[in-house]
DNA sequence: CTCGTTGCAAATCTTTTGCATGTTT
DNA sequence: AAACATGCAAAAGATTTGCAACGAG
């Protein structure tokens, strides 16, 4: 799914709830997927003044519910004050998170048998899972053994 | 782990931090581990009021964190915008929460094979897990038949 | 007696909202 | 023109903090 068609997908949405498109809505939607990385509401706002000056931090407020409504953006809390918002879920559906604990660095990783076995407790319980959130924090085991932790990426993605 | 291992194991981790034992620290430890309930802060404050009146919302802010560094205590998200908390994890160390997105009631329950997985994937990235946490939210699968939710209990435990 | 602790109220910080004005359809 | 959207600044709501009085060791 590129941008082109999240923007579609996003639109799409707003026009079924009867909203409208604006050219700061449409800032801030190319602002959110521009980046792999996790941002939070405010540097949105950064990202999306970038390519619209006039995009104002209450429309951000406004329009990140859309984003996640529309189901291409997830909300995210890492144990901050404040959200994160992750846009790798249009490409990675059900990738997970793994935080160093010595760098504070962010993984993400997918796993087919998590996934599977996810979805078999689900309907062990009786139910039918709709969003699945896995975060692991944990020491680095380089930096146990030698002493310097080895994050080799703000972002590591690939699957495992 | 019983309520008074629990308060010794605080106590302990209290005064290795050159901090003192006060009555209304201990009433908020009681009231916390008094419940299999998830509790915010302001709940929280309620129960300790009825062990010990004087409580005040400024001490139970600053007695929470160490409630939680002294590991009997996880900080919990589920998506509201303030903090709960979940006594339960000296019980039941690996729980994970599925959400009934029919009833909003939060199931809690362990599954080994997924505690398992969930080290292999932490060891093979390069970590040793420290805290996993796991939230599958979905619906129900007898409200889609039947057309009514059946939660059977705020809290259900059980491993299965 | 010394230093940590408490309650209170004020401050902080993120997120939300009311309102007058501007835009989309 | 009608209805929705925007920016601004004020408001809200959870959590934190400064301070003077209090309490544990």
């Amino acid at each position: 799914m590129n941008i082109e068609e999240i923007r579609k997908a996003i639109h799409q949405h707003i026009e079924a709830k009867g909203l409208r498109k604006t050219i700061q809505r449409d800032a801030i939607i190319r602002a959110a997927f521009s980046t792999k990385e996790h941002f939070t509401a405010e540097g949105l706002l950064e990202m999306a003044r970038k390519i619209e000056p006039t995009v104002s931090r209450a429309t951000v407020y406004r329009t990140l519910p859309l984003l996640v409504e529309a189901g291409t953006l997830r909300e995210m809390d890492f144990g901050k004050d404040y959200k994160f918002y992750d846009p790798n879920f249009n490409e990675r559906p059900t990738h997970a998170h793994l935080i160093c604990q010595d760098c504070n660095k962010i993984f993400e990783f997918e796993d087919a048998h998590m996934d599977i076995l996810e979805n078999c407790i689900s309907h062990r319980l009786g139910f039918t899972p709709m969003t699945k959130t896995l975060r692991i924090e944990g020491r680095c085991n380089t930096m146990a053994k030698d002493g310097k932790c080895d994050g080799r990426g703000e972002l590591a993605l690939g699957t495992r």
